[in-house]
DNA sequence: CCGTATCCTACCAGATACTG
DNA sequence: CAGTATCTGGTAGGATACGG
């Protein structure tokens, strides 16, 4: 799947190339549940239960090992109280808001184009009731 | 995974909603191919086989079966010349071009934060030479 | 409250071979 | 050239139970 870069030009960005660390990223980036936490923190801070009840149908399963993807891609800053109970806050890095605003734009233009996309088109669940 | 939505006003754009349409073709959105295919049809209309050269990695089923879901959402317009051999070009439609937009975006904002995302963290595979 | 650990399944997606 | 068809392993991701 992803290759190993083998020269120093490999590490620019460009995600054509497969074997660029920008492919890697964009890799881990396109899966629905990275865009949806990056997009439900543009608010500010939330906790783990406020993001399981905002992001509808996530497990706490993929929110936990999506947040640690974000983590270590710097996106995201986990902030333990270190309390008993636990409470633990979650919030976009400086480098994270630049990722959220692009985020924030592409997730906006879909809701606002979805039906364009969804009608005459049965392959897709749409259901007006 | 995707559930019909049950009242119209499931139908409205909320990605953060699983029953709702934008939930759905967010996540068919959220894939590498779907990124990279619509940011390289950003410079104008490209055949199967140039798609195949300019991004590095992707298989010709794969490229086919993307390529397939983006139309029927309208995005990306499939004309077949009808010929021996074949000759078939992409494009993306009015629509798609809308899209393209915020994907580049996204695509290049990646581009251009890679060193910062990936810098001092042994999960991520780079590796300067 | 905020996780982890385990099991289990469906589908993603690469490899390969074939077609008009 | 631009696909289709089939096989297969790998992994995403849900369900469930448990723990500090």
């Amino acid at each position: 799947m992803y290759e190993m870069p083998k020269s120093k030009s490999d590490v620019a960005g460009d995600v054509f190339c497969a074997k660029c660390p920008a492919r890697y990223l964009i890799t881990k980036l396109s899966s629905k549940w990275s865009l949806l936490i990056i997009d439900a923190l543009k608010d500010g801070p939330m906790r783990n239960g406020e993001l399981m009840r905002f992001i509808d149908g996530i497990s706490q399963k993929m929110l936990t090992q999506t947040i640690k993807e974000l983590a270590e891609m710097k996106l995201v800053h986990r902030e333990d109280h270190q309390t008993i109970p636990p409470h633990v806050v979650y919030s976009l890095t400086p480098l994270g808001e630049g990722l959220q605003e692009k985020i924030c734009s592409l997730d906006r233009w879909i809701e606002e184009n979805v039906i364009a996309m969804v009608e005459d088109n049965n392959s897709i669940p749409l259901k007006l009731i």
